[in-house]
DNA sequence: GGATACCAACTAGTATACAAGTCGGGAGGC
DNA sequence: GCCTCCCGACTTGTATACTAGTTGGTATCC
């Protein structure tokens, strides 16, 4: 496992769950494979508590299983959640995104092009992990423009799913569209452009569901 | 508070999780009061590592805040927070919705009908809690006939905030609407039109946006 | 009398000990 | 050789001990 650095003031439990999710979505922790509260405490420099803590996080989004007792293993890639997961972003962020057209201030707009500036330069600079994160955030402001953060917050716990599968993706395929796309939003949004909006984003997101043929037979062992 | 019959082979974490979320919900755990692990975990007749465990979860949906080292309280009702929560059912039951017009078998219907039958029974039997989770099912009955059953458990984290709105609307408005709402949405989806079951469910939801201000007024001390 | 510094009694965070359950391997009987 | 039983080494679940940090009251100093 990648061993994340410790934030400061950060709490074990905090620190436990962002490594072991970073682990998860990279596939450090490959799908299907058991883990062990203990084996992942004494890598991270903690008691189980902690850990164990940010294992029952995981589990509630499914992205753990864990068989009281028995063991606990990285769950398989599950389509049908995948799809879950992508129909949820998508009717959320089709609804958020149409909301920022009448809500966007110039000031945020100013963050969107910024965001997308940095994704340009990380995508000539083919720097996958950080695009990523980028792109996240990009998400993010998005439903933060709309006043919906909690809404986002929420909805990443079960979007876990989905940013595995992107993260294959990403490695796989170009990025090259998904900034363009991210741009084509921002001036839909400046526009005020609400139609315009969802049709793009539904676009974008759609992007994903068609590549899952061609990660499901580059890595068969990680599906269900 | 009210403490609930644990169930069999229910684990403590479940056990505290249900009782708890249950108080908050019906106010006998009321919005802004201070809680303390030490007494939930006596009350319970547990101890505080699963109780603990409980008030994490219940802190990501923050419907419960922690203060670290000092003190954790049952949040004040936040409108915005219930706003979030309202749009995030709103986006996402109508959509579900409109999947159930064309993937609802003649047995979904049936278990659909059952629920609006029993709701009916305890409507005229003044049955407040009773009904609330005849509710609750059937809405989860919605997303299950579209296959967005985890989209519906993630979505209730955040959808106590509404819950806890609706509790005490329920007390204090007609029930009566509700059930009648949920008859007219049965028949929308029986027939296929998902325009009109979109129509319908926005405007079930939307009831309970339009009671706030009278909520507001009887529970002053509970809001933010 | 008033301001300050300290201390006791809380809080939540973490570590550790123990309980309960699962599973597989090996000894023993046949 | 094969089946069966049992035991030991794992797993997660829970209880408890301890750490660290906050808070409010009180004694003390000025």
């Amino acid at each position: 496992m990648n061993v994340l650095e410790r934030l400061p003031r950060e709490t074990g439990r905090d620190y436990a769950l962002r490594t072991i999710k970073d682990n998860i979505i990279k596939l450090e922790l490959a799908p299907g494979s058991q883990i062990s509260e203990n084996e992942l405490a004494a890598e991270l420099g903690l008691s189980r508590t902690p850990v164990r803590e940010a294992l029952i996080d995981l589990s509630k989004a499914k992205i753990i299983e864990i068989y009281p007792q028995k063991r606990s293993v990285v769950s398989l890639i599950d389509y049908d959640m995948v799809e879950e997961s992508r129909f949820m972003r998508n009717v959320l962020e089709c609804a958020v995104v149409e909301l920022d057209c009448e809500l966007a201030s110039p000031d945020d707009i100013g963050r969107l092009r910024e965001s997308v500036r940095l994704q340009k330069f990380y995508l000539d600079s083919f720097y996958p992990n950080k695009l990523m994160a980028l792109d996240n955030e990009f998400h993010g402001l998005i439903f933060g423009i709309a006043r919906k953060a909690q809404v986002f917050t929420l909805m990443q716990n079960i979007s876990i799913h989905f940013d595995r599968v992107r993260s294959m993706a990403l490695s796989a395929v170009k990025d090259l569209k998904i900034v363009q796309d991210h741009e084509d939003i921002v001036n839909a949004i400046e526009r005020g452009d609400p139609a315009e909006a969802r049709r793009l984003m539904e676009f974008h997101l759609s992007r994903y569901k068609v590549d899952a043929a061609a990660i499901r037979a580059k890595y068969p062992q990680y599906f269900k």
